[in-house]
DNA sequence: AATCTGTTTGACTCCTGAACAAACTATTTA
DNA sequence: TAAATAGTTTGTTCAGGAGTCAAACAGATT
């Protein structure tokens, strides 16, 4: 059922997003860039503009005629709380419209879900009541692990230790503003698509490598969560059925041998290869992290080294199973690998070579880590619905 | 850019698709499927009628009050050519809005595309010319290889021996129709939407289990083709890189385990399995075909039993893939092996279950072969743009 | 004078909601 | 038994509100 507010939806959407990333935009730039007449693009801005989203600033400069009157977001519209959970800590953040960073805040990852939640929950209080002067929008939650989209619940996170999680409702209760969470990958995905770094892209995967390996999707534009959200767990593909265990109960998935862990297991016992080696938790035997192997691949190490190129090797043998089968126009690796991007770059770039013959042309892109994408992603997750049309809401 | 008459687009849409689905329906049962008002639904159903694609039929019965008029799809209004090009023979079909097939043939599939098309065209003209009373709506082709949706030119089909072939120019040409072309397991993962079977379902694969190994993917409703129309080819991921060449070029490719091929490699050579054995081409060496396993393996056959299990093992081995990854709510199997489903369905159900660690629920069903899945969706295919909303054009 | 920006206005499309006409069943009344 | 009446459901009509468009117009600058 669709009424005529439908179009009004759908332009105000596009006028928004063109604004914000393309600002400052005069109105006569954003009737030539959303095809909509100057006329519309006029009421649509009045409109924006009465609910504050956005503020008429400068006159701009043209060659002749009449100067533009440019527009830029209402950075003091909306502030937005992104709460990125990783395994060992977590960062609460205050942004603005513009996802720009206002204020950030890191607490150490609890493995007790109550008492994290506890101390998540007086931070967060405490980051909003520091800012009275920011109207707050929502908090957006990003969480390394399988997620229960209808009762936005976390399933299970096996880095976490988590079963069965709720962080929305106590969130929600003591801050009072609308909560959403989103899976780690996902949320990557997101904020790549959001950051307006890739134009035109409507198919693209977030690959993060970590400790585990996620893939967030997007295809036709669109994130594909599955009915059941648990879609993503690429990382889960199982390449051999007599390989290590994983801490997902199986045996040889594609993060037993590509994931930081299996770099740091590569490392340590060298020789040992392909048979079931002990898990290479970050804290057992070894004592070396995945930082650690970084920096002696860097000073020249050739042990580390080789790890690190054994990884990059699976990691390109599962990133051919990506591009075979939906051939993204860019596959985006989130995680520390990146800071060995120009090692492992042409080692993968070869076995995707190798391994997918579709000519997909894929591009494989290192994520800026200092952008803190999964930070930006549960922001995106909470502006998403100003400023993308919701079709079928 | 979107103007009111979006919403007219995507309400007379949903009339439209109502009616496919639920036929015989009044007005008053699409306002409440719908949403609409009775009013606005008049209105649509009018502008139907008047332009052909529906059709007033007699009273329905109610227990009480003023007997609906039922309508009804008008299949005079439109007549579809379905071309299914397959490895040996090629299927040209006319069939109606309902897809119900009014007249179907056959011809072989030469393996020169050019001498091929000159027949097709001659056999789709043909037919069209012995239908003088219906009104031609389009050509939808299926080919089972990798298409160029841009160009809407056939890449590389590995099973015809084609290259950088255009289908579409000849026979609009010598039609006058428009031609779309689509790629084998989508069009079959189109069918299976669009037969209404699977409701709710928004997220669906379609594997297509012969020579080769396709998949056809739907995701939140939308197939998912990549922005080179390379997407899909999961047939294609490298299970073992030492493994038996594939035709793409590459080693231990998926489909090299687990297609008709694989099964029949496996009945003639049981114990040279894994290395690299001849291509096992259906006309080679051994001279047994698919068939004749599935017949043998009917009657009790020891052999060709345990060659099933073992492509059954590999076909499982990939679906828990295809669940990891995209969680769809259904994989629908598509070939030849679905004769002995009730042999293979519990070999691949566990292996799934021990791969797939997901939880994510998917049903994993036969395809009903008797219905031509692959033929129904070149005609979905074509009429696809009556019934769905166009959105983004 | 030329050119570009932004606003105003009338025409057109679309849906809604309420009122209304049509058609049928069941029940009551004569 | 036949006719009248009440109650229901379907389908249509019409005024009103929301949207976009296209063209004319006003404003501002070189």
């Amino acid at each position: 059922m669709a009424s005529s507010e439908i179009a009004r939806d759908i332009n105000r959407s596009s006028v928004l997003d063109s604004i914000r990333i393309g600002q400052p935009l005069s109105r006569a730039d954003l009737a030539r860039q959303t095809g909509l007449q100057r006329s519309t693009v006029s009421l649509i801005v009045d409109e924006l503009i009465d609910e504050r989203w956005v503020v008429e600033g400068a006159l701009g400069q043209l060659p002749r005629g009449r100067r533009p009157r440019l527009l830029y977001l209402n950075t003091h519209r909306a502030g937005i709380i992104g709460i990125n959970v990783m395994p060992r800590q977590t960062v609460i953040a205050l942004a603005d419209l513009n996802t720009r960073i206002l204020a950030q805040e890191s607490i150490a990852t609890q493995l007790d879900p109550k008492i994290f939640i506890k101390v998540l929950c007086s931070y967060t209080q405490r980051m909003i009541e520091h800012h009275p002067e920011v109207a707050f929008e929502g908090i957006g939650v990003s969480v390394p692990g399988r997620l229960d989209y209808e009762a936005q619940r976390v399933e299970f996170a096996a880095n976490l230790g988590w079963h069965r999680v709720d962080l929305k409702e106590p969130l929600e209760r003591s801050t009072g503003l609308p909560v959403q969470i989103e899976n780690a990958a996902n949320a990557c995905a997101l904020a790549e698509v959001w950051s307006g770094a890739h134009e035109g892209v409507t198919d693209l995967i977030a690959l993060t490598v970590s400790d585990g390996i996620g893939t967030g999707i997007i295809a036709n534009g669109h994130l594909v969560r599955g009915p059941s959200g648990a879609a993503g767990e690429f990382g889960h593909v199982c390449l051999n059925p007599d390989g290590p265990e994983c801490k997902c109960g199986g045996r040889g998935c594609w993060e037993v041998y590509a994931s930081n862990v299996a770099a740091i297991r590569n490392y340590s016992g060298q020789k040992d290869n392909g048979t079931r080696t002990p898990e290479g938790k970050l804290s057992n035997g070894s004592g070396t992290s995945f930082a650690d192997i970084l920096s002696l691949a860097e000073r020249g190490d050739r042990r580390a080294g080789r790890a690190l190129d054994e990884m990059a090797r699976y990691l390109g043998l599962g990133m051919a199973m990506l591009v075979n089968g939906l051939a993204p126009a860019v596959i985006v690796v989130v995680g520390e690998v990146t800071r060995v991007w120009k090692r492992v770059s042409p080692i993968i770039e070869q076995v995707v070579h190798e391994c997918a013959h579709t000519h997909a042309a894929t591009r494989i892109e290192p994520a800026d880590d200092s952008k803190q994408p999964r930070l930006r992603g549960t922001i995106a997750l909470v502006l998403q619905k100003h400023f993308r049309p919701r079709l079928f809401a």
